[in-house]
DNA sequence: GTGACCTGAGAAAAGCTTTTACCAATCTCT
DNA sequence: AGAGATTGGTAAAAGCTTTTCTCAGGTCAC
């Protein structure tokens, strides 16, 4: 720093680290001076040396932010007390690209990376297995031996469905996305469990639409209509509801409507405001960050798949109340 | 790097920078032993050398991510073939962690900064204008002799409103957002010049529930119905043609409606899709990245507002005919 | 054959910080 | 008072690159 404070290089470092040995007034005279001509330490130097740069990368393909943003939001929270920034890479599922972004941070020395997506099933396409510096999976498939946290889709879904079966809720039907996604598969079996098999479930896709589609297909049926639907995502339950309000059916009167995902701006903005359950990414990307941030530290930590519960959100479309917490 | 390549260190520098004078055989023996150990230089030792760390902060207030996400990709795409990582730096109007954040920043030498936020017209929480290191505004305000970015507003509602007047609308209403807001008042302003004064401006919030409502205000009214809506974002305009569809008008047969944003899990799911004026955000980061790129390598840029044209997105909200491009 | 020049490569410094080793001066105890 | 311990501080090395300087050996010309 200005040595330029009349003292050497090596008593500065110490005054301000608050090690080695020296009289106190000069230490607080250093640290006085430091402070007035606000001197802040290099890190690109103290990285060279300490071989830790404070620093992590947050890969994703998840170009709408719809998971990568709660989950960025949570990683940030969880290590900025650090003292550690995050490189966030858009990678769109292009190989190359992928490569570059992960050749440039390992070039930074990035103490971690976290690998994020928008699919629990799915693997970001570059490989990250045999890196030299730790790499955690957040909602995306890890690989052997590695760490990596998802949310419990099945727990969540038991969750709805158990709502909707504690509010009295008989008939409860299944709409969701498309069934080769792992996390509907798993929903779905939720759902077959705590509800029975009264109701089909319809596999379709993540959209409006689809939702709007699939009540005018049970409606259509002949027989007792169900009276409450279990949506895949708020997408789809937004549709729903727009397809129940045109066949005159009143939500949450007539049929209960509870969707998956808890995105606010879908969720909040339909009328009624959807009961939906929550991920929890923020608390999964606050974990998946302390987490690379310990091995980063050389703090063991046990491989393996942690799932972290969802949380129902309690608002108008089922009916009911809210539960007392 | 290895210098196990039997050479010289700094043989070794000289032949994978292409400097220097040296045997062109030893020059592709190093580089070929480069390339078979997987070296790669250590962008920390470089960055303390050449005062480059190749390296820019993105600082936003943006949560949702609905401004920033766009810019941030525009943004990266232009500098990843820099080899420029992006830190992205959520602060949520909390001058603190803002604090921290440009500090934790500073100290990682940044070669420059990005500030983005979600508001044309506020200020991010934390002084940037005396660093030493360029900041460039983006989407937000920025200070006296900075370079900042914005949409245009003002030619993005002139082309709305002339799509509107191009496919025989007369009695255009313009339902918007909170009046205090600098872009409604320039979207306002562009409305009415081009739509003359048939109409009253209706401002509420950036709501769905309010371009419900604002619906029911007009169509309460005695005398003729508009028969087309701008309006001031796509969740206006989303609630609007729901209000619409429940008085029975047909859209677009009856009433254009005209949104603004392009935000597309807003517009594209709408029955019917909206036709929208797009703020062209990721061009917007592109530009941005491009610009303190530039101000980083010391090329001179002039100061001052960059505004940046909108384009026109037509779906099927307005009836009409994509035009021919 | 010898001085001028060129070539290929290595040595060293710089960039900034932290850490270890070290030295001179003062203190302590008998 | 003198040996040994303590104190307050400095010098130097290490971490990894890049750049500049230097040098040994060879080539060319006269």
């Amino acid at each position: 720093m200005a040595a330029a404070a009349a003292v050497s290089i090596s008593t500065a470092s110490k005054a301000l680290n608050d090690t080695g040995r020296m009289g106190s007034e000069t230490r607080e005279r250093v640290k006085r001076i430091a402070a007035e001509i606000g001197y802040r330490p290099n890190a690109l130097a103290r990285g060279l040396l300490s071989k830790r740069s404070f620093t992590i990368g947050l890969l994703t393909n998840d170009t709408y932010g719809r998971f990568t943003l709660p989950v960025m939001a949570g990683i940030s929270d969880a290590l900025v007390d650090h003292g550690v920034s995050v490189f966030l890479c858009a990678i769109e599922d292009d190989p190359a690209l992928a490569q570059i972004h992960v050749d440039a941070m390992l070039d930074k020395q990035v103490d971690g990376i976290i690998a994020t997506g928008k699919r629990l099933d799915r693997r970001l396409p570059v490989d990250l297995s045999n890196l030299h510096v730790p790499v955690v999976y957040a909602f995306t498939e890890g690989t052997q031996n590695s760490v990596s946290f998802r949310s419990d889709d099945e727990q969540g879904a038991r969750l709805a469905v158990e709502w909707l079966v504690k509010i009295g809720r008989r008939r409860i039907a299944h709409i969701t996305g498309p069934e080769d996604f792992f996390s509907v598969r798993e929903r779905a079996g939720a759902y077959h469990e705590v509800a029975g098999h009264r109701e089909p479930v319809l596999y379709g896709v993540w959209s409006e639409s689809w939702g709007h589609e699939a009540v005018e297909q049970l409606w259509k049926r002949p027989g007792e209509k169900p009276d409450a639907l279990f949506c895949g995502n708020d997408q789809i339950a937004r549709g729903a509801v727009d397809a129940l309000r045109e066949h005159g059916v009143k939500v949450p009167q007539d049929v209960s409507v509870i969707g998956f995902d808890n995105w606010e701006i879908v969720a909040a903005q339909t009328r009624p405001p959807l009961t939906t359950v929550d991920m929890e990414l923020k608390e999964l990307g606050r974990q998946a960050g302390l987490t690379v941030l310990a091995l980063a530290e050389g703090r063991p930590v046990e491989p393996g798949v942690r799932k972290l519960p969802c949380r129902l959100i309690v608002r108008q479309s089922c009916g009911g109340k809210a539960p007392t917490e």
